[in-house]
Formats: structure tokens, sequence, C-alpha cells
DNA sequence: GCTTGACCTCAAGTTAGGTTGAGCTTGTAA
DNA sequence: TTACAAGCTCAACCTAACTTGAGGTCAAGC
């Protein structure tokens, strides 16, 4: 192919660095968007690989892709974000990474403080209470207890 | 029941916080133990709660019922941990945790210094070279990247 | 002795985020 | 033109950590 704008999904997965399963797996997602070739094939637009590289990067910050699906959605006309919205997006995403954090650093703090304490005391254990109120919250599916 | 000191799956579910189906499954998994009763009821000794407190705690820092396990089972005879041994478990979980409370805090550091720079050019952003660096460690179902 | 609630087992379903494979079509380089 | 790499679709599989359901048993109060 000519040095065109268009991606196929090979190129894509190798400048990515993300399988081509994983690029079909997203595009069934609503996440990107590709045209097809007359043969059927996707083509792609260079600003997919900005995409792909947010999809990724709110990955690691723990951002579902549901939820990843939705910040890209709520952009005005759905658009891959310019660097204004960028902005707004990563900004949001560092406010729940700092959440995280201080939430595993609390539960950290609360090991260190039981660490050798021995007290695993059904009644007393500040973790161990934690625990008993999210049990508290109902039943059902509990979904994972840490920030996800 | 007299108030013994065994205690049904009920009771355990009750007073752990954890549910009776999950509590079968930690046995399937070799996490907990229990006897049976001539009519095939599980019947667990107390020490049965500090167990299920100590998984509970480790799935919260992140640990996996397969490590957790292998934990328990390292301790020698596969007792139930004492003092001692919990100061073991919870230093070394408290390590991992730190490990991923820095590991999150570098990502938001990144993800701190990208903002606002529009920096997603696909060969200047250390997030995504970072990201590069990760795909390139192999295929195959890559966990995830964040402490669950 | 009957009803009710707690238990039992085992199989199948759930969610997330993909991967793998089969079977078939396209595209391109020699 | 022929071969082979890349693409396509769709269904099935994978892991983790459980839950849900079906179908059947046990125990205890009235």
């Amino acid at each position: 192919m000519a040095a065109a704008t268009e991606l196929t999904v090979g190129q894509v997965a190798a400048r990515s660095g993300v399988a081509v399963s994983a690029l079909h797996f997203y595009e069934a997602r609503g996440l990107i968007r590709s045209h097809r070739t007359s043969g059927n094939q996707r083509r792609y637009g260079r600003d997919v690989l900005r995409r792909v590289a947010i999809i990724r990067i709110a990955q690691e910050v723990g951002i579902s892709l549901a939820e990843i699906g939705a910040a890209l959605e709520s952009l005005p006309e759905g658009r891959t974000p310019t660097r204004e919205d960028w902005n707004l997006l990563s900004t949001a995403w560092r406010d729940q990474l700092d959440q995280k954090i201080a939430q595993l650093k609390k539960l950290r703090d609360g090991l260190t403080d039981c660490i050798g304490c021995g007290c695993m005391s059904i009644d007393k254990c500040p973790l161990r209470n934690k625990e008993d109120r999210l049990s508290a919250q109902g039943p059902g599916a509990r979904r994972l207890l840490v920030a996800r």
C-alpha cells in the first residue's frame, strides 16, 4: 500500500502495540471506528492511534473499557479527543488514580498497624471491621473491593 | 445448636461477612477446612474466622486466592497462622502493596506531566513508550496491570 | 409428623478483556 | 498466475472469583 493516511488493522496493531484481535474487540465495543475497503477490510485514519493510546493509558489507570467508551462518547460529536479534551479526560482519570492511591495507602497503614499486634481478634481489628461494614451493605454479587 | 466451639457454615458466613457459596468455594480451593457431621454438614473450628479474615484482607491488598492459598500452605504444617505467622504474611503483603502504590504513583506522575501537553504524539510520549515496552513483553492474556 | 429453613452437590452462568481456531476471502510480490 | 501473507467473521475458550439454580437431604420447633 502507498504511504497514504489510511492504516490497515495490522499496521495499527504494529504501531500501537495492541493485538489485532484486541482492535477488533475495541471496535465491537464502539471504542474505535473504521471504514471498509471494497474487499471488506478495515481501514483506519491516523487518529485511531491517538485513540488507542488513550484507551491503553486509561486502562492502566484502572478505568474499564466501558467507562473509557462512555468518556469518549460523551465528547461533543464523539470526536477523537483534541488537546483540550485530553486535558479534561486525563485530569479526571488522574483524580481517580489519586483516590485509588489514597485508598491503598489507607489499607497499607491499617496493615502496618496490625502487623505484630496479633489483632485478628474478631471484634477489634480495624481491618476486619471495615470488612464487616462492607458485607453489611447487603448481599448480591459484591463487586471487587478495591477501586478498579 | 449448643454454644460449642463448632460453627456451621451459616454462622461462619454471618460472622465473617462472606457468603456461604464463597466459603464452599474457598474450601474447594483448599483455603479453609471443615469436617462433617454424621449428616454430612460442614462444621468449622473457630480458627476458620481468623483464616477467612486473613483471606479477605489479603484479597483487598490485591493478592489472588491462589497466592493466598500458597502462602498459607507454606506455613509449617499448613496450620492456621499464629501471631508470628501473621507477622510474616502481613509484612510481605504490605511490601507488595507498597510496590503497587509506587507503581500507581509513577503512572500518576506521568499522567500529570502529560496533561495539557497534548503529547499523544506517537513517538515521544513517555506514557506511550511505557506502553510499548509492556506490549513487547509478549502475547497471551496479559493480566490486569493495576492492583485489583 | 409436618413444615420450614438451613445444608448438600454439581453444573452452569457471570463479567472483563481478550485470545484462539476454523473456514473463507483479499491483496500483493515474484 | 500462483502462492502466501493478511484480513474477515463467528464461535468457543480462558482466568478469577464467585453466584445461581436444580434437585434432594437434614434438623428443629410446634
